[in-house]
DNA sequence: CGTGTAAGGAATTCTGACACG
DNA sequence: CGTGTAAGGAATTCTGACACG
């Protein structure tokens, strides 16, 4: 049922090397994460734990705010793009069941 | 010509991270480098950095040594197989030079 | 609003060495 | 040989705050 979390996904990159990758200051990889735009794990000590995929989204919200969008924005986007795909899923899961109701239950 | 550096063989992971991943000590981690079985990139402040490959790797070692593999052995197997490796890039090149040579230089 | 910075502390990592077996 | 550990120091990261605009 669950998906392989694939190297793109696992949390393993700390801000230094971030900061490297993106070209930005800690500072603004911190901000974004208070603003909600992005959401690192944290070692037991509490440092950040970033993924590949992380420091793509980065690199895109930099870009938009370059840009003059707001970080409030860029918020809603994401929020808007979430409640797409949950609806898609609940969609194919409904679906799914008038399925199953008609022709039997199958496994897949 | 260069191939793209895949997100699996970035050297972007700390130690620390690495230990957690691999189970493996700090000092069993830094052992295997003393003896050139594996080798992380430096942060300028002189940091490791090791990428997926390069886990996957340490697990690997870490199986044989259980075995009763000293690391001397693994290290020869680790250079054999270079050695392979670079005899066959060899003869694809000499290979494609003949082909050349035969048929005009072409692209690709 | 988004970012820089100085401040103080805590977690992380580094090296070289001693120990054991 | 492979690994644990204590030691001391340096690099890294953290948070909360002040500043600017």
């Amino acid at each position: 049922m669950e998906k392989e979390a694939s190297y793109k996904d696992k949390k393993v990159i700390t801000i230094g090397i971030v900061r490297e990758l993106t070209g930005l200051s800690e500072r603004q990889i911190r901000y974004y994460e208070e603003r909600k735009l992005i959401f690192p794990e944290r070692s037991l000590g509490g440092s950040r734990k970033y993924s590949f995929s992380d420091i793509e989204l980065l690199m895109e919200i930099a870009n938009k705010i370059e840009d003059g969008v707001q970080t409030f924005e860029i918020r809603q986007e994401i929020v808007r793009k979430q409640k797409k795909q949950d609806e898609k899923a609940i969609q194919k899961r409904m679906l799914q069941g008038q399925l199953n109701a008609q022709f039997g239950v199958r496994k897949r």
